[in-house]
DNA sequence: AGCCAGGACAAGT
DNA sequence: ACTTGTCATGGC
């Protein structure tokens, strides 16, 4: 899987052998909130921001390639790990399909694999995983993004021409007036106590890490307050690599109530049921408005 | 204008 | 073990 070509020139790579990866579905599928699509962009699809502690803009003109802007030759083995490219999706996709019994739910399953083909999980830093998650509670993602921006703006490190993500430490001396003053809400004093977990306790991110079982790596999770089912679970998808967490939320609800048989299970799913909530999730959410059942 | 958002918590059945 | 009201804010 990794027969990548790869050229460089004035600091953009193109990398071309990139499979059915989609720069948009995996950017505006609502996993990350540090990117934006860039307007009057010479690219089909190009969307910028920070991650790795980097600026950095991806971009794609048609299938089997991309542009990685603001990154040389020698960095590329750091965005095939954020991007996930080391990933066999085919089998994930398939293994996920077949899970789910003959019927109606396997044809719908198809539905979704296909209408979100080229997603990636990307592999963002954990304590941003958390913390962005923590802020997403009973909240929509233009906000989310607003709030997040606001946050790094003043309390991350300064990146030239942008800030990266703050870390545990500095948010936790921020504290929980100054959170709310960036109009966190009620999720001020739930961001000010994980950060003050996360950053007085070095080794707690670690034991999530560790965790064998889904549940143990739950628990620590949701043993933080204003930290959830929900929260956790997306926590583990996009921080850790988890693919058997399934975060069900409102719109997840939604597309199994509408379009799956009563009962529907999502361990069906296995290994893969994260990917599979997150096609599940992009169908609905930008997909799904269109063919009311 | 009012409903709702990638929910969690506490209090009440 | 389930259900309900509450929490801040602003997008649409």
């Amino acid at each position: 899987m990794s027969a990548y070509v790869i050229s460089e020139k004035d600091g953009v790579l193109r990398v071309g052998g990139t499979g059915d990866f989609s720069v948009f579905s995996t950017f505006d599928c609502g996993q990350c909130f540090r990117f934006d699509p860039v307007e009057n962009s010479p690219y089909k699809i190009e969307y910028a921001g920070v991650a790795r502690g980097r600026k950095i803009g991806f971009a794609q003109n048609e299938p089997g390639e991309i542009y990685i802007i603001g990154a040389a030759k020698e960095d590329f083995p750091v965005w095939e790990d954020y991007l996930a490219l080391d990933v066999d999706y085919g089998a994930m996709n398939e293994a996920m399909v077949l899970g789910v019994p003959e019927g109606s739910d396997r044809e719908m399953m198809k539905r979704a694999v296909e209408a979100s083909r080229g997603i990636r999980i990307l592999r963002q830093d954990r304590w941003e995983a958390l913390c962005s998650f923590i802020v997403s509670q009973n909240n929509n993602i233009p906000r989310i993004k607003k709030i997040i921006a606001a946050l790094c703006e003043k309390y991350g490190r300064d990146i030239g021409g942008a800030h990266d993500f703050p870390t545990a430490e500095s948010l936790d001396k921020a504290g929980e007036e100054a959170l709310f003053a960036l109009r966190t809400g009620f999720r001020a004093k739930y961001i000010a106590n994980a950060a003050r977990a996360v950053s007085g306790d070095a080794e707690f991110l670690g034991r999530v890490a560790a965790a064998k079982d889904y549940a143990d790596a739950e628990s620590l999770l949701v043993s933080l307050k204003g930290v959830g089912p929900k929260v956790a679970a997306c926590t583990l998808l996009f921080g850790f690599e988890r693919y058997d967490a399934f975060p069900v939320d409102v719109w997840i609800k939604k597309v199994l109530a509408k379009r799956f048989s009563e009962g529907f299970d999502y361990h069906v799913f296995g290994n893969s049921a994260g990917v599979a909530q997150q096609y599940l999730f992009y169908f609905e959410r930008y997909l799904g408005g269109e063919d009311e059942k």
